[in-house]
DNA sequence: GTCTATAGAGGGATAGAC
DNA sequence: GTCTATCCCTCTATAGAC
């Protein structure tokens, strides 16, 4: 991995292809992926269709593309929770939380699109189950940490515990994505709070909680 | 609402609607809804398409009928839950928790279509959520009868513990849908046993998890 | 001169129209 | 059932950057 700089070819390149992404999420969030056609992709962007596929393998590597760097979702709790071990969960929960759900506000249209053609592509499924998947992980390490700390309590499941912590959020989307701005502030605050009551009732140390 | 005997016409029409929901449950199930042309089912049913119109105003409105009454999801949950306020919740969740993941397992193709098409289709989205709500209201219920019981804490808000119970069991729907049938109940019986783990020691008395 | 970003024609599969 | 249109993708050719 050298960093010697890029010459004018290969920035163009890149240009090119953070481009064609840009061009595709947009038309992938306000139609659908399978309603998509590539052709359209590459007119939008004012390229030839075959260059859409010199950039990327297939169709579905563009969405995983997307999925992988463009979805905030993966790529901001990864940003949220990195470096932050020695902070109290109470607090990084909490943020993870609320910016979570401001994030599947902005970007609502994309996960949902993902969430929906998942159902039927088995590609897109995994995929999707891997975004999922990952951001569960990054959490479970973090819980880890903290029971380490002293301040989850030992024996904790992490794994399932950052599962059940994610779950209410993804559902939480999922039923009131249809809401106004100002009235979903006010749910998802108090939601939220919720949310983050029951789980440290079963998860904080000292709580005396288990079985 | 009169309750007046049905004349013989009344009758044949109820039963040549409950006929052709049938057929469009089991079409809708296997292929999916925009997959299932209308002609197809009036063809399965034996009769003109014209005469699917006449008993619903479009086809959306043969999906919100199945999705109101059909739909076991909301069904199933209702008979586990009836009459049982006096048995304790670690009975009655595992059971509820067990029937739920083995009935998405049968029923799953129709929930996944649900959720699919509740995704771009906004009145979908509303029956999705009534669903969902309902479900979650009656379990709500049945904590509220067994926090009076004594068996769950004092001041336990029931609908967010509803909700957090539940939402587990749809994301691992969501997310593990495409294992086998002995993966799934391997991985679902582990899974079912944290989430209740979890959820106790957050929500049963006398465990102090309070504060 | 070599490499590569790009254009564009066309193939094989398939979904939808008729 | 047939036919058409479309879609994803491959392949070749070229012009210009290196």
């Amino acid at each position: 991995m050298e960093d010697r700089p890029l010459t004018q070819r290969q920035q163009q390149a890149l240009a090119r292809r953070e481009q064609l992404l840009d061009v595709a999420l947009r038309l992938f969030s306000s139609q659908g992926f399978s309603a998509t056609p590539t052709k359209q992709i590459a007119k939008e962007a004012g390229v030839a269709e075959g260059l859409v596929f010199h950039y990327f393998p297939s169709k579905v590597d563009i969405l995983k593309a997307l999925a992988e760097t463009r979805n905030t979702f993966a790529g901001e709790v990864r940003a949220l929770l990195d470096g932050v071990e020695e902070r109290p969960a109470r607090e990084v929960l909490r943020e993870l939380a609320t910016g979570w759900v401001s994030l599947v506000r902005r970007e609502g249209a994309f996960l949902s699109m993902l969430l929906a053609e998942s159902q039927t592509n088995t590609e897109l499924e995994a995929t999707f189950r891997e975004v999922v998947g990952g951001t569960v992980d990054k959490l479970a390490g973090y819980l880890a940490a903290r029971v380490v700390a002293g301040e989850l309590r030992a024996g904790l499941e992490v794994q399932s515990a950052a599962l059940i912590f994610f779950s209410p959020l993804i559902v939480f989307f999922i039923t009131r994505r249809h809401l106004s701005d100002t009235v979903w502030q006010g749910e998802a605050s108090a939601y939220v709070d919720e949310v983050l009551k029951l789980w440290f009732a079963g998860a904080q140390a000292s709580s005396g909680g288990e079985k």
